[in-house]
This record gives C-alpha cells, sequence and structure tokens, in this order.
RNA sequence: GGCCCGAUGGCUCAGUUGGUUAGAGCGCCGCCCUGUCACGGCGGAGGUCGUGGGUUCGAGUCCCAUUCGGGUCGCCA
C-alpha cells in the first residue's frame, strides 16, 4: 500500500519547527475531548508521542471514529501549543491534521488490556498478547536496553581482541548436568540431535584450533523447570575463552569490560572498580551463607554452634547454630517476626531473635535462653546496645542464615547501600563433593575445570595421601548485587589429568572418551592451556534495568511451563511429520 | 515432583460471623464540556464469582477434588 511517507517521527518536533507541514505516523493512542469543537488527540511510534489537535466537527467524528491503537498517517501544520507541557519533550508544539489515512485498523474497541499500563496486568494475558504489551514504551524500553547492552558487550569484546564466532545449534547431546532438548534426525531413525546447553565443548575446540580468543553471544538451551531470574528452555550467555590464560586473565577482560557496561546503562551509576573482591567459595558460606552474597549489605553471619551445645533451648541444642547481629536496628517486634516468617518460606528453616536493649541486656524473642550465655554471645558477635541478633539453627543454617541477611539488610535501616553494582569473584571451589544420593565421591560442578595442584594433587588423592574433598578447582563464579551473574573455569586440557580425575570418581579412560570424545580426541594433539566464562546476558539487562523477573528483559518468553502461549508452543504436529521422522508418540497410551 | 499463595465484568481489585438485587476504579457506549495532557461532569451496558462435587433452608464466602497462574524447594552453570 502506498502512503505518504513521514517526514519527522513523533518524538522529534520542536518549537522551532511551528510552520513546518509534517506528515507523522504511528498509533492512535488516545483522545481527550474537551468540547464540542476541540480534541486532543496523542499519536505514538517508537520515537515517542505527539499532540494532534482538531479544532473541527468533521476533523473531531473523522478521528473519533478510529478505534485507538489504529495505525494512521496524518498530515498537518506544526504549531506552538497555547498551553505547553513541560514534562514532555514535543509539549510545546502540536500537529494540526488536514489529512488523516488509516494505514492499520484495529479492529478492536476494547483491548486485552490498557497498552500504558500494561504491566499491571496478568502476565499470562501480557504473554498471549506480548505484540501489545511491547507496545507500552515501559515495557519496550527494557527490549531497547537489551539491544544497547549487546552492542556494548560486542564492541567491548571486539576492542579486547575477541573474535565472534557462532558455533552449532544442532549438535550432541552432552553430560553437562542439565536436561537436553532433544531433535530427531530424520535422516538417521531412532537417532537425535541436541540443542547446546552452551557451546562448551565448541569453544575450547576453538582453542584447540589456535583461535586465541573466542566470544559469543551464545543462545543455550536447557530443558530445566523456571524461576523468577531463570527463564525455562532457552538463554542467552556471553560467552567467550582465552587461549594461554589462567584465571586472572579472564578477570582481567571481565573487569575490563563489565563495570564501563553496567555504570553506563544501569539504574545505578556506581559500579565495583577493577580488581573486584576474591571470596573463597567456603568463606562465603561461612561469612554470607550464600555462595552469591550481595556485598551492598553490610551484615554477615557467625557460628555460635558451641555456645548452645548444652542450651536447654530445645531447637538449638546439639545443633549448628549460626548467628546475624545487626545494629542500630530500629524493627518492631511485629517486623521483625514477620520477615523472620518471610525468611521461613524461603529457606525452610525456622528464624529466631534476641535484642540487647540500651542497658546491654538480653530482651524480647529468645532472650531466656541466650541469657546463661550472654556474655560470649556479646563477645562473639561484637555487640552493642540496640542490636537484633538473628538465629537459625539444624542443618540447613547457613543457608538460612544467607536469606536472612538479604532480606533483613534489605529492610533494616542504613545496612544495605542499594544505589550500586557490587561485583564480587567466588573462587576455589572444591572440585569433588560426597553425593548426597550416592554417599561416594562426585564432580562438584563440571569436569572440565583444572584441579589446583594438577596431575600431583589428584596422585596423591589416589593414593590416600590427601583428602580428594581438600582439592579445589581453578573455578570461579561472578556474582554481582546477589545475582549469579556466571561460572567460568581454567579448563583442564590435559588428557592425562582428565582421565586422573575421572578415576578418583571410579570412571576411567573410556568414560572420558565416551563423554567428550571430540574434546579428548583434539587435546591429544596438543591443546592450550585456555579458560573462559559465559556471563548470562538475560540476567545481566535484568540487573541493568533494575527487574525482578527476567522475563521483562525478554522480548518473547515463555512462562513458567515452558510454554509459548502467543504461538501455541509447544504444538501438536502433522502424522506425516511423525512418520517421516519414525516417531511414535506414546504419550496418551497409558490410560 | 513437594510446599505456600491466588483465580470475582475487558483490566486491576474489594466483598464482614454463610443471609435480600455481588460493588469500586480504569476501559467501553451515549450525552455535555473550546486548551486538555492519567482532562472533567452526567448517564448506561457488561459478572451463572476458574471447573466439578459436597455441607446447608441458603455458598463468591465453609469442605473435598481438579485445572490454570505466581512464588519457593527439588532440579539447574
Amino acid at each position: 500500500m502506498l502512503f505518504q511517507s513521514r517526514t519527522h517521527t513523533c518524538g522529534q518536533l520542536r518549537e522551532a519547527d511551528a510552520g513546518k507541514t509534517v506528515t507523522l505516523v504511528g498509533w492512535l493512542e488516545n483522545m481527550r475531548i474537551v468540547g464540542s469543537g476541540l480534541a486532543f488527540i496523542v499519536l505514538r511510534d517508537f520515537y515517542g508521542t505527539t499532540q494532534l489537535v482538531a479544532e473541527t466537527e468533521e476533523m473531531i467524528a473523522r478521528l473519533r471514529a478510529i478505534n485507538k491503537e489504529s495505525t494512521v498517517s496524518v498530515t498537518g501544520a506544526v504549531r506552538v501549543r497555547a498551553s505547553r507541557n513541560p514534562k514532555q519533550p514535543t509539549g510545546d508544539i502540536e500537529v494540526v491534521p488536514e489529512t488523516v489515512e488509516v494505514l492499520g485498523r484495529c479492529r478492536f474497541n476494547e483491548l486485552p488490556f490498557e497498552i500504558n499500563r500494561s504491566r499491571e496486568a496478568d502476565e499470562s494475558q501480557r504473554l498471549r498478547y506480548r505484540y501489545l504489551d511491547l507496545r507500552n514504551p515501559a515495557v519496550k524500553k527494557n527490549i531497547i536496553l537489551r539491544s544497547r547492552v549487546i552492542e556494548a558487550i560486542r564492541r567491548a569484546m571486539w576492542d579486547h581482541g575477541f573474535l565472534e564466532i557462532t558455533t552449532p545449534i544442532l549438535t550432541a547431546s552432552s553430560p553437562e548436568g542439565a536436561r537436553d532438548y532433544l531433535v530427531p534426525a530424520r535422516k538417521h531413525p531412532g537417532k537425535f540431535y541436541a540443542l547446546p546447553q552452551a557451546p562448551q565443548q565448541f569453544k575450547q575446540l576453538l582453542m584447540t584450533s589456535g583461535f586465541d580468543r573466542y566470544f559469543q553471544i551464545a543462545p543455550c538451551f536447557r530443558d530445566e523447570d523456571a524461576r523468577g531470574d531463570r527463564c525455562p528452555g532457552e538463554f542467552y550467555q556471553l560467552d567467550m575463552e582465552m587461549s594461554f590464560a589462567g584465571q586472572d586473565d579472564v578477570f582481567a577482560v571481565i573487569e575490563d569490560v563489565l563495570p564501563p557496561i553496567f555504570a553506563e546503562y544501569g539504574t545505578y551509576d556506581i559500579a565495583s572498580r577493577p580488581p573486584f573482591r576474591r571470596i573463597p567459595y567456603l568463606e562465603a558460606l561461612e561469612t554470607y551463607g550464600s555462595d552469591k552474597p550481595d556485598l551492598r549489605i553490610d551484615l554477615t553471619c557467625k557460628t555460635v554452634t558451641d555456645l548452645f551445645t548444652d542450651t536447654g533451648f530445645e531447637p538449638f541444642r546439639g545443633k549448628i547454630v549460626k548467628a546475624i547481629p545487626i545494629s542500630g536496628c530500629t524493627l518492631t517486634r511485629k517486623q521483625t517476626e514477620k520477615l523472620l516468617a518471610d525468611c521461613e518460606v524461603q529457606s525452610g528453616v525456622k528464624g529466631y531473635w534476641v535484642r540487647m536493649d540500651e542497658k546491654g541486656e538480653p530482651a524480647g524473642g529468645i532472650a531466656k535462653f541466650a541469657a546463661p550465655v550472654w556474655d560470649s554471645l556479646k563477645e562473639r558477635l561484637g555487640l552493642t546496645p540496640n542490636t537484633l541478633v538473628v538465629l537459625a539453627a539444624g542443618d540447613y543454617a547457613v543457608k538460612a542464615a544467607g536469606v536472612m541477611i538479604k532480606f533483613f539488610g534489605a529492610a533494616c535501616e542504613g545496612h544495605m547501600d542499594k544505589e550500586r553494582y557490587e561485583f564480587c569473584w567466588i573462587v576455589d571451589f572444591p572440585m569433588y563433593e560426597i553425593g548426597d544420593e550416592s554417599g561416594e565421591l562426585e564432580f562438584c560442578h563440571n569436569p572440565f575445570s583444572m584441579p589446583s595442584g594438577g596431575l600431583e594433587a589428584l596422585e596423591k588423592a589416589a593414593c590416600g595421601e590427601l583428602d580428594p574433598l581438600t582439592i579445589m578447582a581453578q573455578q570461579y563464579d561472578l556474582v554481582c548485587n546477589g545475582v549469579e551473574l556466571s561460572s567460568g573455569a581454567v579448563r583442564n586440557h590435559d588428557p592425562e589429568i582428565m582421565i586422573k580425575a575421572f578415576e578418583l570418581v571410579r570412571l576411567g579412560e573410556e568414560d572420558v572418551k565416551k563423554k567428550f570424545p571430540a574434546m579428548y580426541n583434539a587435546f591429544c594433539y596438543g591443546a592450550p592451556p585456555h579458560a573462559g566464562i559465559a556471563p548470562g546476558v538475560d540476567r545481566m539487562v535484568m540487573l541493568l534495568a533494575g527487574e525482578d523477573s527476567i522475563r521483562e528483559v525478554i522480548p518473547f518468553p515463555m512462562n513458567k511451563s515452558a510454554q509459548d502461549v502467543m504461538m501455541g508452543a509447544p504444538g501438536e504436529v502433522t502424522q506425516k511429520q511423525l512418520d517421516e521422522l519414525n516417531i511414535r508418540v506414546t504419550a496418551f497410551e497409558k490410560e
């Protein structure tokens, strides 16, 4: 269809344009009729809004006949408003339409939700009509931010000498831990491709091929359940890898690339300066009750197990007890208990409290049971008058303490400097752990990481000279404001060390070859030492946008049940398609 | 898969110890209004209260089941 192309956007016109005849295109957002011969219309496009003014019965009738949210082309003269609106960039001018052409008629005069208030609507309704939801400038801005951030990341990575290289989407199922998405192979009945959980093996192969520095805004696919900060199905990582490099080299790149982007595009202007704090994994658990501490909060927890070993307070007797002192706390008893209840919902552990009053005596909560050990507790926690102490006990006390630090840190005046981005590295993860189910030694995270101490440490562990649980992996997490952004590692590029690492968990050379055939073989041809990391793009944008739900920064997110209700995915396919793929659906046969 | 919370006009929500005709704001329709900008004023339409069963003289409200949605744990780099 031919139409008069626009001369300006809806965010462009200013007082200096008065007198010009212009053509604007966009969506009819709103109409305010203020009299029989006067009406104001808001026209919206990607760039902004411009007010149209209708001053004749004919023009008002013409515009009234058009449903809101229709697209139109309007030609008319720009003039200075009789009453200006300083709140709008285009608030000094208005356009008096001479001709109005409907380009795309909105067939409905009532929408599933009001565009400018779509964020208040039910989320499933928003996702079903995501194309309308995205018309809302407040929703759209996160997607624009996402694009800008990815642009900035690319530029920074290129500037650091990284090459962007794409890796296959249809690949082999990998033993990375999460459930794979499988794709049936038509030409190979009974066989399947898998969508990559991460480009992990490909990027390591690229290093082996001699590409010195690689990165990719990589789509990753994992068939696991959703969370507020985790999308089901697919997400994007800033995947990167460096040859002849170790932990410090990776840290240096990330510490150079991310802070300027956070400072420029973030909700807060302040981002940690390099070098970021490095906290050993075990220390993070001991001090913050979490392996993703929010360093904007100044609260820490202490172990007080020994003080309550023989206590008359049954929930603490013989249990691990963690305590968090909160100085200058002004929460009421009711507020404290409400917060503890919230913590219990999230951690599953009941919390207790006691307060040091103005005189330095225990008051409220479990004061009666704290009194016998009060002096020791005061010293251990460094208590001062008007300090609240919250406590958790039991096998999950550490985790509960972590939740308490987050909740009370956010609620108590003066313990959280919210308006900043605080990065830290969590380092020195244990290589092995005793599995919950098996009761035997297992890999703690992924087996790609280089063990600290190398072959020597593994050999000592194998012959009993060293506790394998004390072997650390050269692995690291990047954490920002309590959000785990990424994990990475110095990779194990030595086939001999690989086999040794596997032997400790009762696997052998054959298992290594079977699990990572390409990588194992490639490393046998001379591999460079290499290391990398893969910060989650969606999570970074979420932090930058100041959103709590990751779905707010994804253009077309799936719902929590991994469905796209707008497109109807997943959906059924025809019998012909199934036959071609040699697939028989058994989902309904059991009934 | 476990646990918690929720579902009432198009949207957001209120609805008392179970008791007459289920309310409000926004949106929609009509009328009025010549400088609005979250315009305003008056009037109107629109709901078998997620679904199925039960208790009761009587259920939006109580009980059971179920579906859907959100949170959380399991799971997940």
